[in-house]
DNA sequence: GAAACATCACACTCAAACCTGTGAAGTTCA
DNA sequence: TGAACTTCACAGGTTTGAGTGTGATGTTTC
């Protein structure tokens, strides 16, 4: 398999990457040299050129690198840009580890409460392979997605909306989460550091304490990049949790500090 | 291609119909005749019992019938005409009318109510123009719409959805009504006759009067389709409404009718 | 203007998703 | 209980759409 057929000229290991495998090569690739040329990409990856182009315009379209005659160059606000682009993917990958450990907590018949995070919005495909399900968000998008399954009764928490977190927030929020009970939640934040869990914003953090408060079980997901942060408020600490799950990703040793305050940490 | 291959027993017209045109012929069928058994159908579509029973619970979701032993039967009275999919595309010119008119009503920084009818749904575009606005509604596709209004402050009832009407309905949505005050509420039925408001489903009823009862002035919008019809429950009597618009089509001697009771009419 | 490069439009491939039927297992009704 | 009906799980068959290449047609560069 990592043989070369005789007589083929480029390396076989690459040919059967999708678009997205190639593209990452190639990311790689303008990040450490500065810029490719077309026309080896297409030898070095046994496509056509066509295919180079469409995989530089769409890596251009991303803000990855720019397109020039004959390749393409690193963009020229330098390589930092980019490593928060790759950064981004990569937990994004994270995200979607997460997310699919999270589904396995679920089991159909189960009332679901999900916050407003990237990593909920990942968990929601799964949840249709998991029906009957009561589910309930304050995160506008997922109520949209929610609203097109078969077998999920949908609950609305109510709120003011807050466009940048696509979510509704706020005393009506609150107070309907105080007359609810629900068997699971997934909560995220936007950091973690020693045996407590932060968030910038004041009125996320009164939701978050609510629904953690109306679960039976709350499930705290964060991929690493989360941990040994801080921010303005003190959300909660961890062992109010009945897990916290990371990413594969996450180091050992964060892994071990999380562990010392008797606080349940499972890896997605 | 039209013709019939010997030895088949079924019509081959209604062969190569998808799910959804078989679905569709369903609809009618259930429509005229008040009930279908599932044998006759598979026998006469040329399918399995399955795909028959597969038709039926996508209906069933659907709202357009009810599944019972041996087939389906049409769903009770007036509820099939709730159903979002045949609300909308009735009367439309009348609506956007009402539309037109209703924001008319509509300051900038009045806190509006909305209900999840139709005839909302058109008002909304005209509300882009009256910012700054607060809004809030149980409708989920209005609240997708607002969300995207600059200006507008988005609030969001709670509560359980409803696929048929795409809104949240319930304790908790009538529980964050009782919790707010408005400056002014439109609200649609489906029924008018005489002096009283109507319509058939008992937890829209609790919803809509929750919603007359939080806002300072209530507008009824109401095509003259509505009038003269009644439906199961009685909603509220018109003269608790600030106002009731009717479109320019309303023939004269309903206006003169809808005006006995001592309540304001307009005509938009 | 010729060569190199970029784009466009179309067609082909292949895998995922959808639709359907089958037979077994479960449920309801008489 | 037995018959009719419904649901479940799985396995074809078909359709759809993403990914790709090819050759024709623009565009840039020297």
């Amino acid at each position: 398999m990592t043989q070369a057929t005789a007589g083929e000229t480029d390396d076989p290991r690459d040919r059967a990457l999708g678009p997205e495998g190639r593209q990452a090569l190639i990311t790689e690739m303008v990040l450490s040299t500065g810029s490719v040329s077309a026309q080896e990409l297409a030898e070095s990856f046994g496509v056509s050129a066509m295919t180079v182009h469409r995989d530089l315009d769409e890596l251009q379209r991303q803000g990855v690198l720019r397109k020039s005659r004959g390749g393409a160059t690193a963009q020229p606000s330098g390589t930092f840009e980019s490593n928060v682009a790759f950064r981004s993917k990569a937990n994004i990958e994270a995200k979607q580890q997460l997310a699919r450990y999270a589904a396995g907590l679920v089991e159909p018949g189960m009332s679901v409460l999900l916050d407003d995070s990237t990593t909920v919005f990942h968990l929601l495909p799964h949840l249709a392979g998991l029906t009957p399900l009561t589910v309930a968000t304050n995160y506008l998008t997922a109520l949209t997605d929610l609203s097109e399954m078969r077998d999920v009764q949908v609950v609305a928490l109510g709120g003011h909306y807050d466009a940048q977190h696509r979510s509704f927030m706020g005393t009506p929020c609150i107070e309907s989460l105080r007359s609810m009970r629900f068997d699971v939640a997934f909560v995220s934040t936007s950091a973690v550091t020693g045996a407590y869990t932060f968030h910038q914003e004041d009125k996320i953090v009164a939701v978050k304490r609510e629904m953690v408060a109306a679960a039976e079980k709350a499930h705290l997901l964060v991929d690493h990049s989360k941990l040994r942060r801080t921010a303005l408020h003190r959300l909660l600490p961890l062992h109010t949790f009945a897990s916290v799950v990371v990413d594969p990703a996450t180091p050992a040793a964060e892994l071990a500090t999380l562990r010392e305050n008797d606080v349940r940490v499972d890896v997605a």
